[in-house]
DNA sequence: CTCTTTGCAAACTGTTTGCAATGCC
DNA sequence: GGCATTGCAAACAGTTTGCAAAGAG
């Protein structure tokens, strides 16, 4: 699921038409290196498509969603739903200030699956994420320490 | 934070009123096995106090929460906001079926921070997530199978 | 031409807030 | 008695749904 024009096909494929709007949409999922929320991804397309609607990136995303073209995931501190171009196995880094969600490589050892441990659950996949403070916000929190609000913001969870 | 006595002295001792509901609120607290969300906790003590409001259930919460005494994760299915007892470092079994969570102790190799694939990045804790179906909702679909219904709520994330 | 998609407005869910009445210490 | 807490109602944020008009194939 790489390029824009291998969405499209593959949408396509599936039975679905592909609009101005679809393809504005795909163009951006696929330049995005951060886990957009719906409302990222239309402020985005919005830039050179100021008509199209917030609707209509909640459906796509959804459509996406379940043919299994795209994941979600849920941010911790807004507790808005993000979106993942990637669906294969891959972990997670959180930015705890500015709610930003990254892709990291899966360490080697990560894949293992806890023994008998698992409580008689049929476990389907894993996810392992790591909560810290991005480089541009540890850089924000240097440069203000000592104003309360900052501080506020940085420390409630 | 074993036993509600024990929450109790600590809520109190850090300059907060204890009354008979935010008693009730930690004894279903100290009980769950599970993380319920507000509304779990809500329908618990109501059981035994029928005029405890769900306002008062999400300010307790919020505020264990903010003292440091519970934390919080989101629910990847409905998006709602689960509170867990726990604070230690442990890792969560998801049921994408009935969304509920429950407790595993972290594998031995589970603590190690990524080297430098940290991206910048000042990791403070990780979490790991198993996804796959309960017990109960394995049993459920087994017995269910052909259903329509079932089956998509089953597949659909 | 038909069936899907768009986009508005309204509904909905989970959560928070304002505020008067109540209750803890 | 003073200040924190309760619980109602209303506000809110994120997301979904109903539906008429527009558009893709």
């Amino acid at each position: 699921m790489r390029t824009v024009e291998e969405i499209i096909t593959n949408f396509q494929q599936r039975g679905h038409k592909i609009t101005p709007q679809r393809r504005a949409i795909f163009q951006i999922i696929c330049e995005s290196n951060t886990h957009p929320s719906a409302e990222d991804v239309y402020q985005q397309v919005s830039a050179n498509m100021p008509d199209i609607s917030l609707t209509t990136i909640y459906n796509t995303m959804r459509e996406l969603k379940e043919l299994g073209m795209i994941d979600a995931v849920n941010a911790v501190g807004d507790g808005s739903l993000r979106y993942d171009k990637r669906t294969d196995h891959h972990d997670h880094l959180y930015c705890l200030h500015c709610n930003q969600i990254i892709d990291i490589e899966t360490p080697s050892g990560s894949l293992e699956i806890p023994k008998e441990k698992s409580m008689g659950y049929k476990i389907v996949k894993q996810q392992v994420t790591y909560y810290g403070y991005c480089p541009a916000c540890q850089k924000n929190m240097r440069d203000k320490t000592g104003r309360e609000e900052t501080q506020a913001s940085v420390f409630n969870e």
